[in-house]
DNA sequence: CGAATGACAGATATCAATATCTGTCATTCA
DNA sequence: TGAATGACAGATATTGATATCTGTCATTCG
């Protein structure tokens, strides 16, 4: 039975993924979130110390989804490194805008979230930007790529395509011209890298 | 005295702009500015149809400011594409970060502006675009530039530097790494037009 | 004995009553 | 006669009294 299984902190990450897709990120509470799971708030305190940390738990958690998406593409070695580099950012354009379409709301919550855990989210862009790196670093150890300083350049990229993976951009993602833009700025940057 | 003054647009402009720098966008409303003026906010509404429409007009005019400024710059025909786009872009970041910089509260009022009046902001990123269509289709004419369609290489360089023009990110702008991110991101971007 | 509770103080949010604002228009003023 | 006014209705914002929430901790429970 769920109710009696013992409380984790799993299990309150879990509640209040729960409670902040039913009441937004501005009227979920900490009651709200003991009451989902049939315990006193105070329990909860034990497993986060303020409701702060439990936002930013819950917040690093959906971030860190997105990144292991990406690592496989980014650690393939095998493949080439252009390919790699131009699989990797549809990827992240194709996730970004899959969970701002399927669940609008959602996606919004989060969006207000990341505002908030500005420094889980630093983190979060660091590992996406290390996984551009490598991507760039085989690219250019290949001879395919020219760059002076890899992780210089994938930042720069990354920062080019904040367009297409910004939340704050999330409204222009549907709109017809989507596409074509993303096409551009990949084809414009990936001219830029080659050697 | 400017009291006595015909009430023309351009003085509630004015007027409008005082208000706004004291009241915050929130804050600022109609009879505030007719107040200022001295006049009943009857008078006001003979000028401009409704507060949205002289909240558009005050837009309008700040960001007709910035293009102006650019304007010659993307003109001058007689210096080579490469230093003009890079001067444009260059003067486009210098003045956004002038602006954020030298008065926050009143740069956070005009941005909160320009999210309402999505039809001008538009307007003038066209204008914006146009401007760079110019200096890549010279740099293109001149064998500086390969580019299939200048308007959308142009669309392109606007949409990837727009971390450094784009008010959502204005908070970055005086981080130490500004500078260098721009710099990496210019390079990048003109490697890719080059012949 | 460690996990869970619930009462509590101070901080924050909600709600309804009140005040201000927007936009109109018949009237005044120069 | 055309520009300016100010009273007005409906919409929006402010305020202050009330309710809920956050975070703590002495106590209970298994």
């Amino acid at each position: 039975m769920a109710a009696t299984e013992t409380l984790t902190a799993e299990r309150i990450l879990e509640a209040t993924e729960e409670v902040l897709r039913r009441h937004g990120p501005a009227k979920a509470t900490v009651v709200d979130v003991a009451r989902a799971l049939g315990v006193s708030h105070g329990s909860v305190y034990r497993h986060f110390r303020t409701k702060a940390a439990l936002r930013e738990a819950v917040t690093k958690r959906w971030l860190d989804r997105t990144s292991e998406a990406l690592d496989g593409i980014a650690g393939d070695g095998s493949r080439d490194p252009e390919t790699r580099l131009r699989d990797w950012l549809a990827a992240l354009f194709t996730a970004k805008r899959r969970k701002a379409g399927d669940d609008p709301e959602l996606f919004a919550t989060y969006s207000v979230l990341a505002g908030e855990q500005v420094g889980a989210v630093a983190e979060h862009i660091d590992e996406l930007t290390e996984q551009l790196t490598r991507i760039v670093a085989d690219g250019v150890a290949a001879g395919a790529f020219h760059s002076e300083d890899p992780a210089v350049s994938a930042r720069a990229v990354f920062q080019a395509t904040g367009r297409f993976h910004d939340p704050a951009y999330a409204g222009e993602w549907d709109r017809a011209e989507a596409d074509a833009d993303f096409a551009a700025a990949v084809d414009l940057l990936l001219r830029g890298l080659r050697a």
